[in-house]
DNA sequence: TCCGATATTAGGACTAGGTACTAATAGTAG
DNA sequence: CTACTATTAGTACCTAGTCCTAATATCGGA
């Protein structure tokens, strides 16, 4: 017996942790014993089958992606809206939308709040984001609300243009600064049935 | 023949896309045909067993996770990557991404194509958005693909900060076109050691 | 040195989820 | 009615195991 039974035991784990997709044969041959020792060390140590192990780390790969990738259709409930002036609405921060690497917020999240919240305010048929200049100056956490807020700043009729500057908050704490630089069509609609298509 | 075999294959190619931890017997009783049937449209289409499809997914996230960056979390795919100097990724629009008025894409899903992709490109334990300028110079519309691509332009070492220009085409028309200013921490994460689960 | 406990190995029966192949039958078009 | 495609059935074989029994090997202590 080159090595004791704990020992072997105690390398094989590590072995499996480093490289999981590796058989009880391909194993054997490594710790020079048969096969059944090596399950028989799986047993003890409670390790699963090769398949087994690979489901696993595929089913995580799943829940992973569904976990982070969706973005919802409009971010944000809209709490307050004076069409053409001024519009609020708050957001609160779950875990799928924060990188599971540290718990801070994505950036797009932020930023699809406050871009809803643009198109939304326009009182036209037709609005849309031309540009925008944006700055994230606090980063967001799981678990907390971010008010956006914004407020109409210019309309350029014959341009097609209007400008919304949309501060976000924690608290009192901004988070988030933009300029969005909107593109519209210049036919009031909002008299109508509102099909609340932002 | 309820359905013609093509339709059947169609709609088993889709079905395995969804849900590919699915067993040809499951396959077979979903189809109300036989598990050979369902064999041999599988060997027609060239979809390999599950198990072999398990150990696909599951050796993407292992290659991915050694890579140690949020690649996951991007949205789009991730179909080429250069850390710290380019990356590309697509986006396909569909239906649940467009405004149901007019078809047009939202803005903050090419944002967030646009800006998963700048934080994915960088070789770094935590990267974040600091701010960006973003032009939208074209609509986009419902089935067209997005191909985004991002370019490292900068790094301030001290400073913490790394540029990256995001341009988007569909075909080869501009859509949609930004400069991230990202913040890092200098950390350089890929020589950590790989520690995966089993 | 022998005895009993523990460790290791060998072998057989069985499993899931297949591949690869042959053969038979069903349904449809010309 | 025949030719052809589609479908189904059945067999042998595969991998990477489980579960079980039985035979050895090795070691530590009296």
């Amino acid at each position: 017996m080159k090595r004791s039974k704990k020992d072997r035991q105690r390398q094989l784990q590590e072995k499996i942790k480093e490289q999981p997709f590796v058989t009880d044969e391909e194993l054997a041959d490594f710790f020079g014993v048969s096969v059944q020792t090596i399950r028989l060390d799986r047993m003890e140590l409670s390790i699963p089958e090769l398949r087994e192990r690979i489901k696993h780390v595929a089913e995580k790969k799943l829940t992973d992606e569904v976990r982070s990738l969706p973005i919802e259709e409009v971010i944000g409930d809209v709490i307050d809206i004076e069409l053409d002036k001024s519009a609020i609405s708050i957001f609160d921060v779950k875990k799928e939308h924060v990188f599971k690497r540290n718990g801070i917020a994505r950036g797009h999240h932020l930023f699809a709040q406050a871009n809803s919240l643009a198109v939304a305010v326009i009182n036209d048929e037709l609005a849309l984001t031309a540009k925008a200049n944006i700055r994230f100056t606090r980063s967001v956490n799981e678990g907390e609300r971010v008010v956006a807020k914004a407020k109409v700043t210019e309309i350029q009729e014959r341009k097609e243009r209007t400008t919304v500057q949309v501060s976000s908050y924690v608290g009192q704490e901004l988070v988030f600064e933009g300029d969005f630089i909107m593109y519209r069509s210049n036919t009031s609609v909002k008299d109508e049935t509102n099909e609340n298509s932002y």
